[in-house]
This record gives C-alpha cells, sequence and structure tokens, in this order.
DNA sequence: ATTATTTTGTGATTTAGATCACTTAATTTA
DNA sequence: TAAATTAAGTGATCTAAATCACAAAATAAT
C-alpha cells in the first residue's frame, strides 16, 4: 500500500500526510464490477484510487442509467467527499470498471487534514475542479454533439481510462452508459468501423485512430 | 454591505470572518444582463452574492448554449473558485438575470480563511456540493427528460430563482438557454397553456402550477 | 454434437424535435 | 399615423434516433 501510495501521490502529498494515510486509510481490492458506491449511500469516508478504473453513473426514477465520467488512479470521489462531510446521501453509483485498488479514508480525519496539510486542501479542491470540468463536458456531449460523436468520445475516453487501445465490451453495454439502445449503437459503431476508425470483434472493439 | 451580508450570512459565517469579509471584499451591484464572468476569464476572486440571480451557461465552440444552473443569494460560483485557486481560466458564462448585488472576494483570502474558519471550509464544501448536485440535475433533464417536461422545469426553476410567479422573457431566449429553437419553445408553451400549467403573454409567462 | 443463450446485423416503421417559410400580432420608432 | 421592428403562431417537410421484429452468427451449456 504504501509502495504505491507513494508511487501516485508522493508529488500530491506531503510526507506526514502519506504516513497518516499509511496508518488510518484502509487498502480494499475492488474486483472487476464490484460496486463501490450504490445510490442512496451514506458514505463513512472517501477512496483513493490507487490503480483501476471506476465508472461513476446516474440513475433515474425509472432505473434508467447514464454515465458521468470515469475515475483512475489518482482521483477521488468528489461526490463521496460531499456525502461524508455533510453525511448526506451519495446520488450516484460507482463500480469498478477493471480490478482497482483504493484506500479508504475515514471520514473524521477529511476536515481535521483541510486545517493541517496544505497539500490536501489543493487536493480536494482540485479533485472538486477535475469533476465539475468532467461534469460540464458530459452536458457538452449531451447539448451539443449528435450520438455517432458522443459514441467515438465515449470509445476513446474509456481506452483512455483502462490503458488499452481494445475495449471488452458488449454493444449493449455501451447503449446502457449512454443511455441509448443497442440498435443504435451497433449502427453507428458499423459505421465507425467503415470510417475506419474501429475495429468490430464480439465483444471487443479495436479504436484504430484517436 | 454588513447589513446584508449579516442578513444572509450570519447563520453561514462567523462574526470574525464577516468582520474580514467586510474589510476585504468589494461590493458591486449588476445591472440586468452584466456578464460578472466570461469564457476563458481569469478570476481574481470570487462573487458572493447578496441579492438577485445570476444564470450560469456554458458555450461550445460554435457559439451556442445551454444553462447549467442559476445561482440565487447565499451562492458562490465555485467555478470560479476554481479558477481562482488554480489561476485556470473559467469555462462558464456568468450574467446578471436581473438586478443583483455581490461581494467580490480577493483569491489571496480563500486559501487563509480555509485554515482560520471551520465555516469557510464548510461554505466552500457545502458550495462545491451544491453546484455538483445542480449539474447532474442538469444532466438528468438533458439525458431523461424530453422538451416538454425540461420546459416546465426550467419555467418552475427560474420563477422559484426569480422569486416571482411570472417570468419576463421571451420564447427565444428561452430556446437559447435550452440549447433548442424558438419554433419549438412556442409549440410546447402553447401546449402547457392548453393543459393549464401557464398563461402565455407576450414578453411574458405566467406561471399557473408548481 | 445438439441445444440454448448471448451478441450482433438489419429491414421497416414511428416519432420528437429541427428546420424552412411564411403569417399575424404587438410594440417601437420615425 | 405610418413604417419598421420584434415576438409569436402555424403549416409543411426533414432527420436522427427510438422502437419493433426478426435473422444470423458466435459462444456456452447440456
Amino acid at each position: 500500500m504504501r509502495e504505491k501510495l507513494e508511487k501516485y501521490y508522493s508529488f500530491v502529498f506531503e510526507k506526514e500526510l502519506i504516513d497518516e494515510i499509511v496508518q488510518v486509510g484502509v487498502y480494499k481490492k475492488l474486483r472487476e464490477n464490484e460496486i463501490l458506491v450504490d445510490l442512496g449511500d451514506k458514505m463513512k469516508g472517501i477512496p483513493l484510487l490507487l490503480e483501476g478504473a471506476i465508472k461513476i453513473v446516474r440513475e433515474d426514477k425509472n432505473g434508467e442509467e447514464i454515465l458521468l465520467y470515469f475515475l483512475e488512479r489518482g482521483d477521488t470521489c468528489a461526490s463521496s467527499f460531499a456525502s461524508a462531510i455533510s453525511n448526506g446521501k451519495c446520488g450516484i453509483r460507482a463500480s469498478a470498471e477493471k480490478e482497482s485498488e483504493i484506500i479508504f479514508l475515514p471520514k473524521e480525519k477529511l476536515d481535521e487534514w483541510m486545517l493541517k496539510y496544505k497539500s490536501w486542501r489543493t487536493f480536494v479542491i482540485e479533485s472538486y475542479n477535475i469533476r465539475l470540468n468532467e461534469m460540464m463536458e458530459t452536458i457538452d456531449s449531451l447539448a451539443f454533439m449528435n450520438m455517432s460523436e458522443r459514441l467515438y468520445k465515449y470509445l476513446t475516453d474509456k481506452a483512455q481510462i483502462m490503458r488499452e487501445t481494445s475495449l471488452n465490451t458488449t454493444h449493449q453495454d455501451i447503449a446502457y452508459d449512454m443511455h441509448t439502445s443497442r440498435v443504435v449503437i451497433s449502427r453507428l459503431l458499423k459505421q465507425l468501423e467503415n470510417e475506419g476508425k474501429i475495429k468490430l470483434h464480439r465483444n471487443k472493439i479495436e479504436i484504430l485512430e484517436f
């Protein structure tokens, strides 16, 4: 734990803060598709992502969902932070897109560290900013882009996060994330393949052009 | 200034913090439609809203825009905070939806107060949370609602923020905010009128049902 | 190997919303 | 008061995406 923490966070946190995190943080390994936070959960702390990729989705009353963004190593879940601090409920679901490793930080420390460590304050504010910007990007795609553009962005974004040039996914899964139908995705994917941007396989999409 | 500050913020901030705000804050009155923050601006501080209503919109490269949310008294602009702290650019435009009063807080104090005042920390985190939640609501509308539902939500939300049951606006203005066309808005408004939810006038929409 | 299941492909149809083109009504300006 | 401008109404057409209804592969289960 300390090793990875230092690898990804030593340029973010002071040494003393890293020491504290090692002391109070709870290491957890998430298997693929494991749910980390569910709708309406009250958070007892926040996760610090060491390795892997976490998908954050929003769900409406009819159980339909839409992808908000992905988290990767170095990220934390701003929504959890919010929920942890204010004892409120979390309006999102977070699930591991692949095997991931996190450190769970107890909420008692969150405010304490705000006083003690400048790097923690910066990290928290930075995290919120990144998240706000991600949300704006999501709004941009929904408001200004057509399905084909959104789809291509989804594929390249996800590939980036997963650190792979191929995605192991089905058309139906993409449709869920983008809140549309499988038929639409299948047709647009075929179109992107004809344009030479991707190559389709069963359960797998190769991205040829970024 | 002190008077309004105490009226709306005395339950939020400690007395000492209010004193400091009075000392370093710059009071500003915004006339209707005045632009407070524009796309790409670097913020030298953040606005604290005393009175009025501020509209926050996002614009894409083609100059098309979409409403993100409104701010009302007691709110601050989280995007500005982000931008001010990190010296980055602001990805939004903020304009006064009606005559408003703000206090401009210099960015030098933002981090200093994080150390000194628990209430300031809470306020900053709370503001971010509120904004994240607003953004999620915006995403919900875009992803899950049809135009008619979005329109009705827009009207009732805006009326709430403006503290009026009638809105002085044109169909075209609504169309800009919702990133659609005037024709679509006109037809849906007529429909809502037929359903008895609103009453249409020239340059004015009465909301009959909330 | 045969059957069942999952994933993908594809035609046909429908629909919300976009776009075009123009009219009518209200308000402002000259 | 007449002309110009701005706001709103409305028919016609178009299109992206949704929906329905299957067929055809690929893979997994028996």
